[in-house]
DNA sequence: GCATTTGCCTAATGTACTTAGGAAATGCCA
DNA sequence: TGGCATTTCCTAAGTACATTAGGCAAATGC
């Protein structure tokens, strides 16, 4: 029988297109091995587990995300670089909702560490730089945004806001123009 | 031997304070019954299976805080409002992880609707009564609200907020101060 | 063309979820 | 008090998943 060559590398992201098509909650060695077409234990040469599968999945997830902050980010300030990271956040959920989910996957603190998380902190302080925060505020913004960010999306995800009119994206948008009156107000500059 | 009398009300409340013990990721009917010294099997006398025991700790769980709500609500208007129902929610996480968590277990249409959700956008419109909204800007503060809420505790629980300075509790302050001033520049009256 | 590496396999074990049917404790009523 | 119905909890059994150990054959390098 041919062999397919794979790699850690390419497990994961298989595992991470399976998350998006049959949510996260569902991936497993087992459901990765059945859609490569292959036994579950010929697995075991890539990831050392489950769990470890898992985790690598919610690394690419936060890797591919912060990638796409900087792309996005690039050349934008203030409130147009707010806008632009929720959108950041919010849009890849949309496209890759498994992923998304998977960024939450409570992982062990080497991983966390070694994951691009320390990356996210970073953006969101890039983008406070235009607002003008002293320090104690700016680790509020901070907070502020991941949550309001984190909260929005991972509703939304959930369809939370499928039921109600008007459409989520309108009460997007004034979360985020809400965002940088919070924001300015806060300015001491 | 002796039996324990259990009604599925019971083996619900216990696997509530399970969910608080170990985490609601580890809550089963097998963990139930180990917990109560019982065979897996006799489990299924009360509850229909495992996504039926998550279920009902999920309900359990929004039951509770509405009716913390409906207890700290009570008497308050306006800010005062906003900061108690926010209390609510991150109190009970506090005192209830695992429950909390259990509270955004992804639920089928049938328990949705049955469960206390819609309490909990009952409770919302309470509290923005106090800022008289039009019917749109109310919406979006509801989802504002619910993201905002959601996505603190919830970072919060996940330890995000654990390892820099300052405290959680002071970034929660300015969070809720943060809302109020928002809502109060969406207020026409 | 051969040796080495290694990708994927089979086999086997332990555990969790679930169903079916049996035994024994409880409660009701004479 | 004793018998009956109820129902709690059990054992037994089937399925599926997670994981480990060891084998074979395909790819790789000389």
């Amino acid at each position: 029988m041919p062999r397919l060559g794979l790699t850690t590398t390419l497990v994961v992201r298989h595992g991470a297109e399976l998350a998006d098509e049959i949510g996260f909650t569902h991936v497993s060695v087992t459901t990765v091995a059945r859609r490569l077409g292959i036994k579950t234990a010929s697995l075991y040469a890539h990831v050392q587990g489950n769990d470890d599968l898992r985790t690598r999945i919610a690394m690419l997830a936060l890797e591919e995300m912060a990638d796409r902050a900087d792309r996005d980010l690039a050349g934008r300030a203030g409130a147009e670089a707010l806008v632009a990271l929720g959108e950041v956040y919010r849009g890849y959920a949309a496209d890759h909702p498994g992923r998304y989910d998977a960024s939450r996957f409570p992982m062990d603190t080497q991983s966390a560490a070694a994951s691009a998380g320390p990356r996210h902190a970073a953006l969101a302080r890039a983008v406070l730089r235009g607002y003008g925060l002293d320090e104690v505020h700016q680790v509020h913004a901070v907070r502020l945004l991941g949550s309001t960010f984190h909260g929005f999306v991972s509703l939304e995800l959930a369809g939370g806001f499928a039921h109600s009119q008007p459409p989520s994206q309108e009460s997007w948008t004034a979360i985020l123009a809400s965002l940088d009156l919070v924001l300015t107000s806060w300015s001491t500059a």
